[in-house]
RNA sequence: GGGCGACUAGCUCAGUUGGUUAGAGCGCUCCCCUCACACGGGAGAGGUCAAAGGUUCAAGUCCUUUGUCGCCCA
């Protein structure tokens, strides 16, 4: 049967088949009642209104490797997929569409707000999900789960409740922070800090009874009109008069005190400042101590509100505007100077956040992290209840943060989210807190109750998802199969959004960690170092990118370039080089193909020659010695194998990926594909019997090795090999381990020497600017006997890849080094008969630096074999491994210094006869 | 202000416990459209490993200082 196969790979053609095949099949789909280790992996929840972005791709690409990896070899594997609701995004989202067609989502109400959110998640929502299939991951659909689903939600309202109960969660008055913009309170970790170029108001505040003035200095004027201290260092001795007496606050009449707290910086502007405890945390803590009168001039949008006086109304920074305007006009402001200061930013909004007074519930900290940090710190390899955090630089900053944990705000004021499970009596706002919605104050038994009207940080559930999405609290099969979870990996900017307290959650409500390891990934940034964004349009999409390189190629890319601890630099070069890698794999599955149909006509069937038994029993023997270059083919795939699954078991992508390309590449199609082409065809039946035996045993065996980081390309020609009756999949293949059969240290050797004088020969050739088709004689010359015989019993494969009439193999005395074009290693000479004029220029040039080179090495080592200290000190395999060298680099430097005066004394015997 | 990281070839980056002439991809130069592949083959050029000190028999790798850039936390 001849097969059709495209001259080049176009990943275009064969993706989505594959994508949807894997779906259909539902190949991937858990058993917890399957034998075998366990690997689990939750995906970290993307966004129900996200797509996928690149980080997305290089977090997928992870996972999916590893779990395919995982898979092939045996495990029980589940990778389950989902989605997170993303309150604030979602809701903003929705909003917006709604002002779009002139609708004030205030005036829909509640619940229909909410079913038009629904609708919306139903309609355009979860787009990443449909692009992870699109991009072939192995998640097990059937147990796709989403945030805000009613079991979720269940979930979710049973841990508030036992929170509550326990006393971890409570509801209190304090400074927050708010966003304007999304009119909601903020957690510390939603605030992005920003450097901006702002500057320093002084203001003279006039003191009350004497005919002076107390300047401060303030980065936010407009909130003066919510002064009510003025503060100095105790010990400051320009102030200390002052303390006790009182400041008029201008534009807004009113006395406040001067009062002294060690917190007062005294270097910073006046050493005065003011305190406005409703709008900034210090002074917030300041006012507590010293009883001052909260006083919120805002209103929940940022313009000024009635407590502003005659700003009221005003948004806060034309405020800031005409204070300082009115200020200047009643000469109380003294200077104005540049100062930088770091801003607060909503992270979704980019709003600037005000710091407010607001009643919101918090869930403490210090108690539930105690744990979490103890799992993190004693963790050692195979210990119970300990987790693994790589990098490590990741750990020591979880470390950290956790260590200075602050409580968190839960609350949050929007629609969209599980709303907090509290009621308040109307009477006596007792507050009850149930898991079903009661119909008696718990306190009171007043029937006249109210819902919290506020919904949980979105974060909330997200803690809950490695043990919520298995039904926890529920004992069933798939929470006890495979709960903990094995890993999750993720990127490290999320690392407390997520990671910190999903180890928190885990841990208090489990009594188990939520997972065994945690891999943190580097950001994709652009190619000036940015990190990727759409609204900057900085970002490359990865969905557009996948289609014009295919979704291999670019898998493939991020998987070479995931170095742990480093960040990405993704250039579409570098994906270009890694859809040509593709194309190679491609081409060296047609040469096989191609050929095989010459093949067939002799007779012979590819499924006995290539199937899965056969293959299985490779390397083939010729008459019962295995061909030097297919030892050496399997002994490069034994060391191969054994290095990716080194790799990847410690999350080095990098390695593992650049190991395979060197393998695919570099071994087999350069050297090995060359080598074999002649026996293919060989009249001896044996000898091309034997050949097709190990190519095709080698060549499926690098794609099961390939696969996980290239499953569409993979699963296509693996389809096309002769397979196992009913296999489906070659996901669901083994992963090759190492053959200990396969180790050949000999072969190893012999190639490479034999490599070498290829190497040589070619040299020779490109510095005489040979045709590349023109043959020509050379010369071999060794004093190793060994080395001899095994250029002599491979010298037609020499010949060839040289291009070569004919390679002699002659005796050391009869080696005519001074004609022709030569090249010298320490182990052999080789020569090219040619007839035409060396050019002698360059030869000695390159064999001056050369000579120099090796100088250089010998007299370093020479020094260092000398030393005393250093033979009495240094590991014997160190010692005997540079005395090798040194002998083999002093032979060689030998021969190239009498080569050099030959080739000298030839170009001056050469002058002489011109004079 | 506190903590962390980076600085290696023109570019983007590897380099696991200190140990024998420091590697890859892209780009560059030269030759070749050889019957799997020009998304290819072959041969090359290119680095005093940011600077200065130190520890050591031995430093790209460990320590100190400096410079430049970046990140996190407050």
């Amino acid at each position: 049967m001849a097969r059709e196969i495209a001259k080049a790979y176009e990943p275009q053609q064969i993706e989505p088949r594959w994508a949807e095949f894997w779906v259909q099949e539902a190949l991937f789909k858990a058993d917890p009642s399957a034998p075998g280790p366990v690997f689990s992996i939750v995906i970290p929840p993307p966004n129900v209104t996200g797509s996928l972005h690149i980080g997305h791709m290089l977090n997928h690409t992870e996972i999916d490797i590893l779990t395919r990896w995982h898979r092939m070899r045996g495990y029980n594997t589940l990778y389950l997929p989902g989605m997170d609701h993303a309150g604030i995004s979602t809701q903003r989202v929705v909003v917006r569409q709604l002002a779009e067609q002139g609708i004030d989502y205030r005036k829909l109400g509640r619940e229909e707000f909410e079913s038009r959110v629904w609708k919306w998640k139903e309609e355009s929502g979860g787009t990443i999900l449909r692009q992870m299939r699109q991009i072939g991951e192995t998640c097990d659909w059937s147990r796709e789960r989403f945030t805000l689903s009613p079991e979720l939600s269940k979930v979710v309202r049973e841990v508030f409740v036992r929170l509550y109960e326990q006393g971890l969660i409570y509801r209190a008055t304090r400074l927050v922070n708010w966003c304007p913009d999304c009119l909601t309170v903020l957690s510390d970790l939603e605030v992005v800090h920003e450097e901006r170029q702002g500057h320093l108001w002084y203001i003279k505040y006039p003191i009350v009874g004497m005919k002076e003035f107390l300047t401060v200095a303030t980065t936010r004027p407009e909130t003066m009109l919510g002064d009510t201290a003025v503060a100095v260092h105790p010990e400051d001795e320009r102030y200390k008069r002052l303390v006790g007496k009182k400041a008029l606050l201008p534009l807004m009449n009113r006395e406040i005190p001067i009062i002294a707290d060690e917190m007062v910086d005294r270097e910073f502007g006046t050493g005065a400042v003011k305190v406005t405890p409703a709008h900034d945390p210090n002074d917030f803590a300041l006012g507590k101590k010293h009883h001052l009168t909260e006083i919120d001039v805002m209103t929940d949008d940022a313009r000024m509100n009635a407590n502003a006086g005659a700003y009221a109304g005003m948004e806060r920074f034309a405020a800031r505007k005409k204070v300082v305007e009115d200020l200047k006009a009643q000469g109380l402001l003294e200077k104005i100077t540049d100062h930088t200061n770091a801003i607060g930013l909503c992270e979704r909004s980019k709003t600037i956040v005000e710091p407010r007074i607001s009643t919101q519930w918090f869930c403490k900290m210090t108690e539930l992290a105690a744990p979490a940090i103890k799992a993190v710190e004693q963790y050692a390899p195979g210990k119970e209840g300990t987790i693994l955090i790589i990098p490590d630089n990741r750990r020591t900053e979880y470390l950290n943060w956790m260590r200075n944990i602050r409580d968190w705000t839960i609350s949050r004021q929007l629609w969209w989210g599980h709303r907090i499970p509290a009621w308040y009596c109307k009477e006596n706002k007792h507050i009850t807190v149930a898991r079903e919605t009661p119909g008696k104050c718990a306190t009171c038994r007043s029937s006249n109750l109210e819902q919290d009207s506020d919904v949980l940080d979105t974060w909330f559930s997200s803690a809950l998802w490695p043990f919520s999405t298995l039904g926890w609290p529920n004992e069933t099969e798939d929470f006890k199969k495979y709960y903990p979870t094995s890993l999750l990996i993720t990127a490290y900017d999320i690392l407390f959004f997520w990671v910190a307290r999903m180890i928190m959650m885990g841990i208090h409500f489990t009594g188990k960690i939520p997972f065994h390891a945690v891999y943190l990934h580097s950001l994709v940034r652009t190619g000036s170092g940015e990190k990727m964004s759409k609204s900057k349009g900085t970002g490359l999409d990865p969905v557009a990118l996948n289609q014009q390189y295919g979704t291999d190629a670019m898998r493939f890319c991020l998987a070479s370039m995931a170095a742990p601890g480093t960040d990405i630099v993704l250039s579409e070069d570098r994906l270009a080089s890694s859809r040509n890698f593709a194309n190679k794999i491609w081409n060296a599955a047609r040469f096989l193909f191609v050929n095989l149909d010459k093949f067939e006509q002799t007779g012979a069937k590819l499924e006995e020659l290539a199937g899965p038994e056969m293959r299985a029993r490779a390397p083939y023997a010729v008459g019962g010695k295995t061909p030097l270059v297919d030892a050496w083919l399997f002994a490069r795939l034994a060391a191969t194998v054994e290095m990716v699954n080194d790799a990847l078991g410690n999350y080095r992508f990098h390695e593992a990926a650049q190991g395979v390309y060197q393998f695919f590449w570099g071994d087999f199609c350069d050297w090995y594909i060359e080598w074999v082409k002649p026996e293919l065809q060989s009249a001896e039946r044996e000898r091309a019997t034997v050949a097709w035996k190990n190519l095709f045993a080698a060549f499926e065996a690098a794609l099961r090795l390939l696969h996980p980081f290239m499953p569409f390309l993979t699963e296509e020609l693996w389809h096309q090999l002769p397979q196992a009756p009913g296999a489906k999949s070659i996901a669901l293949g083994r992963f090759p381990e190492t053959e200990t059969r396969w180790k050949n240290p000999d072969a190893l050797d012999d190639v490479a020497q034999i490599q070498e004088a290829v190497t040589a020969l070619r040299a020779i050739r490109a510095e005489l600017r040979l045709d590349a088709k023109k043959k020509v004689l050379a010369e071999f010359s060794t004093t190793d006997r060994a080395t001899g015989a095994l250029i002599q019993a491979n010298r037609e494969a020499v010949e060839r890849f040289a291009v070569l009439s004919e390679l002699r193999i002659i005796p050391k005395e009869r080696f005519n080094a001074k004609s022709g074009a030569v090249r010298t290693t320490a182990a052999f000479d080789v020569r090219l008969v040619y007839s035409e004029a060396v050019d002698a220029g360059a030869e000695r040039a390159r064999l001056k630096k050369d000579i120099e080179g090796l100088q250089k090495a010998i007299a370093s080592k020479e020094k260092q074999l000398g030393d005393e200290t250093f033979r009495s000190r240094a590991p014997e395999k160190i010692i005997k491994g540079l005395e090798a060298t040194l002998t083999q680099q002093r032979i060689e430097l030998e021969k190239l210094q009498k080569r050099l005066k030959d080739l000298e004394g030839e170009s001056q015997a050469a002058g002489t006869r011109r004079s």
